[in-house]
DNA sequence: CGATGTTTTTGGATTGATCTAAATCTAGAG
DNA sequence: CTCTAGATTTAGATCAATCCAAAAACATCG
């Protein structure tokens, strides 16, 4: 009973080697283990390779946690995203997991499923756990003072693709806008004066700028045909609504939708009705999903890069970490548009401004 | 100078209050704090709600971090998919999250992208972040010792989907053999007798596990018409071997395709050549994608809730850490077969068994 | 009242790395 | 040979919690 293993000695009992246990083994004090093992300039050549053969021999390994209790980096970032089963956010994680693990950070990931509850829960957790910072794309419906709250929690924040509170703030997106005026401009070089915009929903930043450049360029090109069906963004919304908006007088002869997947619906919708995409009404779709080449027609879409916005937001919240009171960024991306088959067509511009004769006699 | 400010005063500089700071507070000791923190059943009715009116005050937030040091939790998983961009992972991905945060567990994710390089990276990330445990999709090529490996660090491990190394393993998945199983009977039923099967690529269980259910079906129907085309499993490769296949001098009569993907490119693939899937050609997918019910025609597919394996996945994973020597289990669950216009219609067997009529003469 | 047994509460050690300021160890100049 | 500037190395305190064993408070009973 009186055996006095002496503490650290050569293997701890569950192979839980320390700082400690190098520096015995290499002759030199914890302080220097771990000025090598964060790539100091200051340790000696033949000390750091001393100390690195030691790491390799006891086969240590680094415990970030207590890094993390001392230091004041945890080299984690929290995710919160609101529908991971969307294509479009796998792409965007994906660009953000590149992006950040370049840089040796990991990342917590979340759903919230659009629910602020499940959001809030998430970001209290994240503050718990000490992340250096949180990538978000807000839920619906979700306080806009949250930025405050979190500025108060002094966690640096960059919101994606959507944002709520008031400016300035980080964030990284895409020029929804300008992708829209592209579609419109494309559309028009096309002869289409009946352009309709299928689906958004909500009072959300992403839906607005939609609108609001569908809205400037039908102005922009003095085209006074204006419909705007609200809905939420799935491929049933778009087979309904184009079902709807094709039964009425004075029908469209090219929609814009929200995104591919309402583009979707609403060319089987237009098939449903013995209708052909592309020759009878245009479609194009935002988003350029893999599966819009492979549509029948392929879909033209206004490609939006998400992997690229998940690697410019990672940067920019590894920029904010490393300087807390730097102004903040707005990283907007601008959107191409991608011209496939369903809108290549050009029809016989009516002579009318009003554009009220119908177009297959 | 000689201004003596006691530590641990009302508020820090940086507002990180301590369990010290609210034992001051509410007049108790640390020890005392942390048993309320952590509702242990020890601390009298009185003086709980007395510390939690200061945490409250105060403001307190639970360092993790701290806590995971001292104690050997820290309620962190890590999970690595090799395709977080496919929407199959990303149901899964929401289903593991929706289990964890039950119970107060987050994730980090990594999206290996079927790299062992950058999987065998996050692995290591992940020890030295002292994970509880990891969820992992072998990516493709990964080393069958990887399981050994991680055994050895003391790590629990579930796999989810596919699985490589020898058996006993924690394992989550679903039942591919009988799902293609289903898939042949109901085919048989409808009076086919030359089905053939696309895609799946390299040695992966879940590949094999198609392809012998694939097999033993047909041998115990009796067919002898059996056709098998490796490839990867994208939309492309669907578009391109079903054509391959059906100019060959016995085309099948149906199709069961490794995924949802290829079978919509099989279907596009089939349109291309002039010909109507579900009526020249029957094709079922599996997974049972949301697109499924919406194609042209709807999709028979084998649905494989990637959501419930994923909720199973993390499950397993909490029990393995709860009891780390617990034996190992194989959850494995059953998929449903999801009849639809793709493969709806009956066809006329032919008298002959070796079935080499052509179908339209 | 003191002995005994339960509840509650607590101080001090511990976890594994980082920080700071001070202690060494060079090497070159005077 | 001493002195100093520069390069290396180090001891000890610190981060914020948990664990353990022992102390204090309280209740019960002969």
């Amino acid at each position: 009973m009186s055996q006095d293993n002496s503490r650290s000695s050569s293997t701890r009992d569950a192979g839980s080697i320390t700082l400690q246990d190098i520096a015995l083994h290499a002759g030199v004090s914890r302080s220097t283990v771990s000025l090598v093992l964060r790539e100091s300039p200051l340790v000696a050549e033949r000390t750091r390779h001393k100390v690195q053969r030691s790491i390799k021999a006891l086969g240590y390994v680094y415990n970030r946690g207590a890094a993390a209790l001392r230091g004041n980096r945890t080299a984690t970032l929290g995710v919160v995203v609101y529908d991971i089963a969307n294509p479009f956010f796998g792409a965007m994680v994906a660009g953000i997991d590149a992006a950040l693990s370049r840089e040796g950070y990991v990342s917590f990931l979340a759903n919230s499923a659009d629910s602020p509850d499940r959001q809030q829960r998430f970001l209290e957790r994240m503050r718990e756990h000490a992340v250096d910072g949180i990538l978000l794309c807000p839920a619906e419906g979700t306080d806009p003072t949250l930025i405050d709250t979190l500025a108060t929690w002094g966690m640096p924040c960059v919101q994606v693709l959507r944002h709520v509170g008031a400016p300035p703030f980080d964030y990284a997106g895409t020029d929804f806008r300008l992708g829209v005026c592209q579609a419109v401009d494309h559309l028009v070089g096309r002869g289409h004066e009946r352009i309709a915009f299928l689906g958004g929903h909500a009072e959300h930043s992403a839906t607005r700028e939609r609108w609001e450049g569908y809205r400037e360029s039908l102005a922009r090109h003095g085209l006074n045909y204006q419909r705007l069906l609200r809905a939420t963004v799935t491929r049933r919304d778009g087979f309904a609504l184009i079902q709807q908006l094709m039964a009425e007088a004075t029908p469209p002869t090219a929609v814009i939708c929200h995104n591919d997947m309402v583009a979707f619906g609403a060319m089987l919708g237009l098939k449903r009705l013995g209708l052909t995409p592309g020759t009878d009404c245009a479609v194009v779709g935002i988003d350029d999903v893999e599966e819009a080449e492979l549509g029948d027609p392929a879909l033209t879409s206004v490609a939006t890069y998400p992997y690229a916005i998940g690697e410019e937001a990672a940067r920019l919240a590894l920029r904010r970490i490393a300087d807390p009171d730097g102004t903040r960024e707005q990283v907007v991306l601008a959107p191409r548009l991608q011209v496939r088959a369903s809108s290549e067509a050009a029809i016989e511009p009516s002579s009318s401004t009003l554009a009220l004769s119908s177009q297959h006699p």
